[in-house]
DNA sequence: CCTGTTCGTCCGGATTCGTC
DNA sequence: GACGAATCCGGACGAACAGG
């Protein structure tokens, strides 16, 4: 594949006077095409892309590589085959530059220049193409030097031979064709022995020995038996029965590697279905694919064919019921190249059908099933068999079904272990790619002469670090969930914020389990990599992490916030909340971490005592309950209003915060939490008990606002805020647990 | 009864050799 | 060189069995 740039010439309108050109019009370029994609339609877009109006069936299209001339290279752009042939043009002759010119349709009785010009050119090229054609052939069984005498009525095969005079020419023979030369002496290779016997005559029954199978086949055959013979075969001949038109939607036209006439060419990724048809001359690109297409075709219309010629060059099928049924294909290689043809084919069967189709092997049933066993990994062997019954009225055996479910979770879960061993090429591409890029692979050594095993993983990106530290807020949110595939782990994640309110992820890491030795792996690692500041961690808490840690909670001391440097803003009335343990300690200050006792593997991180455990177990990672602790409970609350505050916050009206400026899921989410408070908490106990934090010193960071600094400051102990109700156990957190290590103390206490 | 597993059988692929 | 026949071996298959 190269890239090419086609240069459109729109507008304008062609001239000679004597020599060709193209007048007035407007030009633009498209570069960085490439050539593989290039395609009549392309150019269509480009086209109305620059012009609106522009109306292709009132424009004729000519194309013509840069450094050539209207007058002897111009050609005519009509469909996708002169597509075709100017990326076949740009490969072979290294000119990655094309002109494409677009000319009003002349009016009735009037040619157009370009018209003439061009059509001069072609039939110039059609006398030879003949000769050219031959050139690059290797038959060898012709004998004398005279032309072959082949002759296509068709259009569509014309159209095939202009493609191929185009192919083994450079261009400069073009040119000599243009100007009437037909010499094609200087462009072709002379006298090698091949190619000088292309032209001879086939010299007939020059061939000794065993008759070609197929030949056999034609004259034993008795019905309706289509043959191609070798001479067919490697002249790519095609004969009348040849129905281009009638070909499934499964096959295709299209030249083969050699730039020879159409061949009908397999397509596997369309649907097969019953009315499908083995044409003779349809290519396979391997004698797999032509298998599989045969058990997949018998499948459907519900009969048993066996290969009773199955090999590297040649298979052929024929029904099991041979004695009562014709059904006969051959597919054997082309010769010299990768490619298989269909050389027999006499695809009907004459037996009844059957509800037992063995030719349903357990890997198609396997293709049947994928997709349901995608969205129902345990999909009984019952179901598998109904489901094959259903959809083919196939019987097939709970063993089979069992086969065909392990080979289906195999392609569907795919091979794990593999992907494991990749991880080290992973990393190293990820390195390759930016050295700020963060991976760290442990690998668990069982012991000595034992093979490594996964340890654990993490991942760190350099753009996520750059956005931390440079753009988001210093709220991180932290959780883990389960991998469900064969080897199961934890997988770790932190996100942030950005001021846009989307989630950025941060890091993330699959280790065995979660505990306070994996946590803290993690957590190590995401703060070297996003720098040591103050960060406010959310987290959500897990049942196990919370036995011996319930405390009463704090309750709220009396609002009172003031910021003397700031203006004061009016404020909205709000009923003072009720502590919910009454004999909870009042004591505003930080509460002293009690003494608990925290199990090995929970996370340390999450032990701010003063929630309820109602925490679900993890499955999966769900953003919204992120969103919820952000901005429904009431510290987050607070939290957000300072963050989407363009006023100091300590004059933030005590009010709900509108949905439009604060929750990322624009309201729907997010829960009325002022007035009663009880119902308030009641309606999100799951957030609110879920969230534990909180690690900072000096939260400060680019909010909606980046001039207004967030401030949830400051030195031990100045902060009026300590005394706003909403903000007291917040900060009282914040400021106990100044270090990632302080946390862990406080937990191991 | 349903589901999953085991084990013996048989088919098909690979290889080799002989023939045309 | 192409094709057919013979042989060997691995894997897919289905029957039988075990467990829930």
């Amino acid at each position: 594949m190269v890239k090419i740039k086609v240069r459109f010439h729109t507008k304008g309108s062609f001239v000679k006077d004597p020599n060709l050109r193209y007048e007035g019009g407007d030009l633009f370029s498209v570069k960085g095409i490439d050539s593989d994609k290039w395609s009549y339609f392309e150019a269509r877009d480009h086209l109305v892309e620059k012009d609106e109006n522009f109306d292709l069936t009132s424009v004729n299209l000519w194309w013509m590589n840069d450094d050539g001339t209207l007058a002897e290279d111009i050609k005519p752009f009509k469909d996708d085959r002169d597509a075709m042939k100017m990326s076949k043009f740009a490969i072979d002759n290294d000119d990655f530059v094309f002109e494409i010119y677009v000319e009003p349709k002349a009016n009735k009785g009037q040619s157009s220049k370009a018209f003439v010009v061009a059509n001069a050119l072609e039939e110039s090229s059609e006398e030879s193409e003949y000769e050219t054609d031959d050139t690059n052939d290797t038959y060898e069984d012709s004998t004398d030097g005279s032309v072959r005498d082949v002759h296509f009525d068709d259009g569509e095969e014309e159209r095939a031979l202009d493609d191929d005079w185009f192919e083994p020419l450079n261009h400069e023979a073009r040119r000599n064709f243009a100007n009437h030369e037909l010499q094609l002496v200087p462009v072709l290779e002379p006298e090698s022995p091949q190619k000088s016997n292309l032209n001879k005559p086939k010299k007939k029954g020059k061939t000794k020995g065993r008759k070609n199978p197929v030949e056999d086949e034609c004259e034993g055959g008795g019905g309706p038996i289509i043959c191609i013979t070798p001479e067919q075969d490697k002249l790519h001949f095609i004969d009348d029965g040849y129905e281009t038109d009638e070909l499934d939607s499964a096959s295709e036209v299209d030249t083969d590697g050699e730039g020879k006439r159409p061949m009908l060419k397999f397509n596997p990724d369309e649907t097969m279905t019953e009315n499908f048809k083995f044409k003779q001359g349809m290519e396979f690109s391997s004698l797999q694919q032509f298998k599989e297409a045969v058990l997949k075709h018998n499948v459907l219309l519900m009969r048993e064919v066996k290969f009773i010629k199955n090999d590297a060059d040649r298979c052929r099928v024929v029904c099991q019921k041979k004695q009562e049924c014709n059904y006969l294909l051959l597919c054997s290689r082309v010769v010299r190249t990768t490619t298989f043809r269909v050389k027999t084919s006499k695809g009907k069967h004459d037996c009844g059908k059957r509800f037992d189709s063995k030719s349903a092997k357990a890997s198609w049933v396997a293709t049947v099933i994928l997709d349901r066993l995608k969205n129902n990994p345990k999909m009984k062997l019952n179901e598998i068999v109904a489901e094959v019954r259903t959809k083919f009225s196939i019987d097939i055996p709970a063993t089979r079904a069992f086969r065909a479910r392990q080979i289906a979770r195999k392609i569907v879960e795919g091979d794990s272990s593999k992907l494991y061993s990749l991880l080290w090429s992973y990393s190293a591409e990820l390195r390759r790619v930016s050295l700020g890029n963060t991976c760290k692979l442990e690998i668990d050594r069982p012991g000595p002469g034992l093979q490594p095993r996964f340890g654990r993983y993490y991942v760190c990106f350099e753009g996520c670090k750059q956005a931390i530290r440079n753009a988001c807020r210093p709220f991180i949110g932290l959780d883990g969930c389960h991998l469900k595939n064969q080897y199961g782990g934890i997988l770790l994640i932190a996100v942030g914020r950005d001021p846009n309110d989307q989630y950025l992820p941060l890091a993330f890491a699959v280790v065995e389990t979660e505990s306070k030795d994996s946590w803290s792996w993690f957590m190590n690692l995401l703060l070297e990599d996003i720098g040591e500041r103050r960060w406010c961690f959310i987290s959500d808490q897990q049942k196990g992490r919370l036995e011996g840690s319930k405390a009463p909670k704090v309750p709220k001391a009396p609002k009172a916030p003031k910021d003397p440097k700031a203006p004061k803003a009016p404020k909205v009335p709000k009923a003072p909340k009720a502590p919910k343990d009454p004999k909870a300690p009042k004591a505003p200050k930080a509460p002293k971490a009690p003494k608990v006792n925290v199990p090995v593997d929970h996370v340390p991180v999450d032990n701010i005592p003063n929630v309820v455990d109602t925490s679900d177990t993890h499955d999966e990672i769900d953003p919204d309950m992120l969103a919820e602790i952000l901005f429904d409970d009431e510290v987050p609350e607070m939290i957000s209003e300072r963050l989407h505050c363009s006023a100091p916050v300590d004059h933030v009206p005590n009010v709900d915060v509108p949905p439009a400026m604060s929750d990322p899921t624009n309201g729907k989410k997010r829960k009325k939490i002022s007035g009663n408070v009880e119902d308030a908490k009641k309606a999100k106990v799951r957030s609110s008990d879920r969230l534990k934090t909180l690690e900072t010193k000096n939260i400060e960071g680019p909010g909606k606002d980046p001039n207004t600094p967030l401030v949830i400051e400051d030195d031990e102990g100045d902060c009026d805020d300590v005394h706003d109700p909403k903000i007291g156990p917040c900060v009282q957190a914040i400021r106990s647990l100044t270090t990632l290590d302080d946390i862990f103390r406080r937990m191991t206490q």
